[in-house]
DNA sequence: CAAGTAGCCTACCGTGAGTAGCCTACTGGC
DNA sequence: GCCAGTAGGCTACTCACGGTAGGCTACTTG
């Protein structure tokens, strides 16, 4: 939601002529706008130039393509989340208490803004979905680190696929949640850490080495 | 992959005038398989058409639209693994058991034909996509019912919430398994059950009521 | 005060979803 | 036997949208 900002910096400029950084941004803050209300495949690179008050080359100019905008519109979402959850659990020694908290971090980060994450996790784009893919599992390496900073008594490929079980299962009750509006943040995170926790628990240790 | 079997019964006829019945059949085989190829985006309804041996006109006729064409093929798919998997759990009895056998025969459905699952999965279909959520919370659903036949512990809408985790946490991996093809089903399942298994029993109870 | 260039724009192309309108062969009543 | 009525198809379009070609202005720099 930066955009207004942007908007604002943007129209300080003479002539309408903005300088290519500051414009890059303002794509990036309407384009993750224009997908969470219309999705991936409802957003038209067209009413985005047009909101900018600009035309199509000017954003192709900055973007490549459509498909490319939506790869760095997720990933910066993406990388705030990681921030996110990664002070979260910074503050909490225990596996389990680490868990609770990162998902809990999720659940407020995507409740915020709940409509925008339904269109942005459901989503692919088509043959850039590779890129999309990267991504996810760039989140969920963070998830691994998070749980294996415990002991390392697996391999590296369980470890990732666990980490991936449980961002995808997150992802999804998060996607569902939508349709769910009295459960609050903190009953899931509760209610997920439960499922998670004690199975995480025998096959990684409990964390608290000392 | 019925498409052998429905092209040649569709041979038979003169003229090329088929039944509508069995067209519509033919229509779903075909085009399940061109989504596994070329994914949602990629596959063209003007290819299909040809494909079939058959102008556009004919395949809309049958289905109305692109998405809910696919919408239909999903559906199909759906059934399909469900019926496999209630298969597979109605053998066993403690619910670690159960869930083992259902998460080996999603894992050994998926296998068999990796890239369309991959095409399939990870696929929303724009403004349609409510049905995709529709039937991942079918699946679900079924999940919830395999899950909570033991004890009634939980009200409803923290066993689905439950039953989702588990299952998008199962797609998400095997997503990625694409990726790793030396692990074997049965050592994937087996690692997914041990995540799961304990939670689920400390919620549900271990389903040997008796 | 040229020459270069950064930032934009209008006008177009190609592709692919979806449709209008017409044709043809089989059916069933008379 | 003949003439609807209709089921199954086809050609030939429209329209929306991603992406691009080529040109115009205004600011910078030697």
């Amino acid at each position: 939601m930066t955009t207004r900002a942007v908007t604002r910096e943007v129209a300080e400029h003479a002539h309408g002529r903005v300088p290519r950084e500051l414009r890059r941004r303002q794509v990036l803050a309407e384009a993750k706008g224009l997908f969470v209300e219309r999705g991936y495949q409802g957003a038209s690179m067209e009413e985005l130039a047009k909101r900018m008050g600009v035309s199509k080359p000017v954003v192709y100019a900055l973007v490549g393509s459509k498909e490319a905008l939506f790869r760095d519109v997720m990933a910066q979402v993406s990388e705030e989340l990681s921030l996110r959850m990664a002070e979260a659990v910074a503050a909490e020694r225990s596996l389990e208490r680490r868990l609770h908290a990162g998902i809990l971090a999720f659940l407020r980060y995507v409740a915020a803004e709940r409509r925008g994450w339904k269109a942005l996790l459901s989503m692919e784009a088509g043959p850039g979905s590779e890129e999309i893919v990267a991504i996810k599992r760039g989140q969920a390496q963070l998830v691994a680190a998070l749980l294996g900073s415990g002991t390392g008594e697996l391999d590296a490929r369980r470890l990732e696929a666990l980490a991936l079980a449980v961002n995808g299962g997150v992802e999804t009750v998060a996607l569902w949640w939508e349709t769910q509006p009295e459960l609050t943040p903190e009953t899931l995170a509760e209610l997920l850490t439960k499922l998670y926790a004690p199975g995480l628990v025998a096959l990684l240790g409990d964390g608290e080495a000392a």
